[in-house]
RNA sequence: GCCCGGAUGGCGGAAUCGGUAGACGCACGAGGCUUAAACCCUCGGGUCGGUCAAACGGCGUGUGGGUUCGAGUCCCACUUCGGGCACCA
């Protein structure tokens, strides 16, 4: 210990010299990170690249950092959990590939260099080299050969490539559309960078703005997404899949086309209720839709309808969220026909229907759905109920939406609502008005940014070819020295003032073309860095398919929940595009998936602004790497938030100093015969290992721990009032002790382990062999219930017949006084645990 | 509003299949070691009653009901906390 004062540690050194003569008698956390770290550094125990090698494969990937600062406590939690897990099946003789990398382009480096005026790349790989620096100290078991950085060009080159064969296939496409726009920033926001309707950044208002963007085709895949989750069940948190198919949102329902009273082309609308058409009264379009803009040409309503669409643009996103919101709108005085029944309906334009879900255009049928019903009273159009209710929308105000049977529908009437689905969708495939159709929640992933820090989007615009890709071999697109160029927010991309290197001849025509001066989402960079790893300065593609086919998929996926629908539903996505390109073998890139919970202070997210930040390198220094990993894995179940408030890291270093003292105690020699030892220790051993076994592979790292402290107690007692610190069962149960703490306090475990006599590493020691015979209980309690109560123990063999403890349990006194002289009424055997006699 | 998940001592949490509720730890208390303190070692504790102490008994896993010989675990209703989605037709 650090503050210790020397006339004490004389006094305890001279006390251990007595006992067994051991080097060290004070448990030292930066002692032992000292001593073992260049050992660990030459010996390399997790490299995993040999082509030699024999063992069976496993990957196991933690989600890789952003580089913002050092390491806080949420990656301390993260990697804590996911080094158990990769140490573990090292330990069980597995070739663990466990990488990392970073996923190092985004905002907040440029932020910083606007901040600070410094080159975002300088900023990056600084903190990268703190990260990589802090990790090595932590012990993270990670294969330092494979590191990867996204901001790197041998990376982001694959970014281009990936995206381009996209383009190739019609999967990567530009169109114009309403994005998520900041005021204040002056730049497009993705959808996860809206926060309740703010900007995450400036917290002003978002609005909404027609811009020309990259999309990434994700909705072709909306099915197999959905699908392909069948083989994630059991293997994923049931929460995940959950997440992900509401955010894809498949409905069924149909699409019905209705004539224009007047026009020429149909105009088609989806609906979940095609058993209600002859319900609807009236018909909205999107507000901002290209048809709303055609319908309003030349309209009497046309300039009101211009003045409204100026008015929905510049609606915040968060009122337009708010609930109880007046549904606002514009009559543009032309009708649709209704198909089934020739009805002229009035056309109205509305931003409470959505341009890109569905046709953009609905039919409204006010009586059974809750928003048309609020339209129509706003603007007093007909009500009128088609299902069979008690109560009345139009004086309730509330629209009945559930089963019933159908009325005023012609042919429909009398049917149920799921009869009344199929017929009518029948009736209008007859007549070609309309046919059974699917719909996704899911919209094609935008992935331009007016930002710099970014993979430049591959692409060069030529007024004679239009958008021309950068051919292959002329890869990767470098970003320009950010030194010249003004990253602040102008509404326009810094790339864009790149003169030298944007303006370049057209590839096909020779012409002059110019660069897309958009960068990619850095959701890209992370949705296929786990192929990455495993040639990580491929120079001649983005992986290799053979190397692929052995290793991949990621056997064992571990990151924050925060990423259960972004990240993951994007790698679901490339790993089936990559599929269809046939560069894999499989469809789901990650076998199994453990989320994490946060580490939260008092109740809540620890945040700067509340001040509850605790510093990760003030709980290591104070406390020792292990005894910080300690408590994060014995916290809780991992997929728990840690409150750090409950968190005792002093505890977990008094647990681990009484760990190590108990292997330093022992004097047996490294070669001495277990099976000649205390029985009833070797059985605690046996029995411990077995339950850490299966607590490790069932994510309870927590009871593992648990199950490793109840060992130490066994020992303690055994050495001091027990067999003795001679006794071979105690080397055995001190060395299952180093070995088990192998997973969680990699410092104490080799420290452990050199004081019990061995090289190093402990952490390719293996992991210990389970004796059967010694976990099976010499002797069981059974209790005996009398009507479910107990009232009896008995100490019984654990291979005890029925009859036997049936007899046994008969004649206790409890039962006696209860059954009286009569026949007990029932009695009921599980052997050997437990006898209930109901008299 | 819709969809999920949870609720166990002062606290974090254990408890395969419905079968001894509260493992393990934190905090706390008592004792031992010590001139003393810290460290360390041992012991204690759900709650109410009972007792010098114990034995022993009643109650007890958010609330109310149900199924069962037996329920923290299964079913129904409710309370409450947390998460996701949110005008998706």
């Amino acid at each position: 210990m650090r503050g210790t004062p020397r006339f004490l540690k004389e006094t305890m050194t001279d006390r251990a010299d007595s006992v067994g003569g051991a080097t060290e008698d004070v448990y030292d956390a930066h002692r032992m990170q000292e001593r073992w770290l260049p050992v660990w550094d030459e010996l390399q125990p997790f490299r995993s690249g040999d082509p030699k090698d024999a063992r069976e494969k496993m990957y196991v990937l933690d989600m890789f950092p952003y580089p913002s600062g050092d390491l806080h406590m949420g990656h301390a939690e993260a990697y804590a959990l996911g080094d158990v897990v990769a140490r573990y099946w090292v330990q069980r003789g597995f070739n663990v590939m466990h990488p990392i990398g970073w996923d190092a382009f985004g905002l907040p480096a440029e932020n910083a260099a606007i901040k600070r005026g410094i080159d975002p790349s300088v900023w990056t790989y600084e903190n990268i080299e703190q990260q990589k620096a802090s990790m090595r100290r932590y012990a993270c078991s990670f294969d330092w050969d494979r590191v990867l950085n996204t901001c790197d060009p041998e990376y982001y080159h694959w970014n281009q490539w990936i995206f381009l064969q996209m383009f190739k296939r019609g999967l990567a496409y530009r169109r114009a559309s309403q994005v998520n726009w900041c005021p204040t920033d002056q730049t497009v926001l993705a959808n996860e960078q809206v926060v309740n309707g703010l900007c995450e950044r400036c917290d002003s208002p978002v609005t909404k703005k027609k811009l020309t963007q990259w999309y990434l085709r994700i909705t072709d895949y909306a099915e197999r997404l959905l699908d392909d989750m069948e083989q994630l069940e059991e293997l994923w948190p049931e929460k995940v899949l959950l997440m992900q198919r509401n955010w894809i949102g498949r409905s069924t329902g149909a699409e019905v086309e209705f004539q224009i009273d007047g026009g020429v082309e149909p105009v088609t609308v989806y609906t979940t209720r095609p058993d209600t058409l002859f319900g609807a009264t009236f018909f909205v379009v999107a507000a901002d839709s290209d048809l709303a803009a055609e319908l309003a040409e030349g309209s009497p309503a046309q300039d009101e309808f211009v003045s409204y669409l100026a008015e929905v643009q510049k609606t915040s996103e968060m009122d337009r969220l708010s609930t109880d919101r007046k549904k606002t709108g514009v009559f543009l005085h032309r009708y649709v026909i209704n198909p089934v029944n020739g009805e002229r309906l009035p056309i109205w334009a509305s931003d409470y229907v959505l341009a890109d879900y569905g046709t953009g255009a609905i039919m409204a049928v006010p009586a059974h759905d809750q928003r048309d019903l609020d339209f129509a009273r706003e603007f007093d159009l007909p009500i009128r109920a088609v299902i069979a209710a008690d109560e009345d929308p139009a004086l309730t105000g509330v629209a009945t939406s559930g089963d019933g049977v159908l009325m005023n529908s012609g042919p429909l009437d009398g049917l149920s609502k799921e009869s009344a689905i199929e017929r009518i969708v029948e009736i209008l495939a007859e007549n070609g008005q309309g046919e059974g159709a699917t719909n996704y929640r899911l919209r094609d992933w935008l992935i331009s940014r007016q930002r710099y820090w970014g993979t430049p989007i591959p692409i060069i615009h030529c007024s004679n070819c239009g958008e021309v890709p950068v051919p292959e071999q002329d890869l990767p697109v470098e970003l320009p020295p950010a030194a010249d160029l003004d990253l602040s927010p102008k509404g326009t991309s810094p790339l864009g003032a790149a003169a030298e290197w944007r303006n370049v001849t057209c590839p096909t025509c020779g012409g002059p073309g110019q660069r897309d001066a958009d960068t990619m989402d850095t959701f890209v960079d992370s949705s296929w860095y786990f192929l990455r790893f495993l040639n990580p300065h491929l120079n001649d593609g983005p992986f290799d398919p053979a190397v692929a086919k052995e290793w991949m998929p990621v056997d064992q996926y571990v990151g924050g929940v925060t990423h259960a629908i972004l990240h993951l539903l994007y790698a679901r996505f490339f790993t089936k595009v990559l599929y269809d390109l046939g560069m894999v073998e499989f469809n789901e890139p990650f076998t199994r998936l453990l989320n994490q919970g946060m580490v939260v202070m008092n109740g809540s997210a620890m945040s700067k602004s509340r001040g509850n930040v605790v510093r990760l390198s003030d709980e290591l220094a104070e406390h020792g790497v292990d005894a910080v990993r300690l408590s994060m894995v014995f916290a809780g179940p991992p997929e728990d938030d840690i409150d750090w408030a409950d968190v005792s890291p002093a505890g977990a270093k008094r647990f681990l100093a009484r760990a190590w003292r108990v292997a330093r105690d022992v004097t047996s020699d490294p070669d001495a015969d277990a099976s000649t030892g205390d029985r009833p220790v070797r059985q605690a051993t046996h029995r411990a290992i077995a339950d850490a076994q299966q607590a490790v592979e069932t994510f309870r790292f927590n009871v593992a721990v648990a199950r490793t402290m109840e060992l130490v107690n066994v020992l303690r007692k055994a050495i001091d009032s027990g067999a003795g610190p001679s006794d071979p069962a105690v080397r055995e149960g001190a060395e299952a002790v180093a070995l088990l703490l192998s997973l969680v306090a990699p410092y104490t475990a080799e420290d452990m382990w050199a004081e019990l006599g061995h090289e190093p590493s402990v952490a390719r020691a293996g992991w210990p062999s389970v004796d059967e015979e010694l976990v099976r209980a010499d002797a069981v309690t059974c209790v005996v219930q009398i009507k479910g109560k107990v009232r009896h123990r008995l100490e019984v063999d654990p291979d005890i017949a029925e009859n036997e403890l049936r007899e046994l349990a008969l004649n206790t006194a409890a039962a006696q006084s209860a059954i009286g002289d009569g026949e007990p009424q029932r009695v009921i055997v599980r052997a050997p645990r437990l006898v209930n006699i109901v008299p």
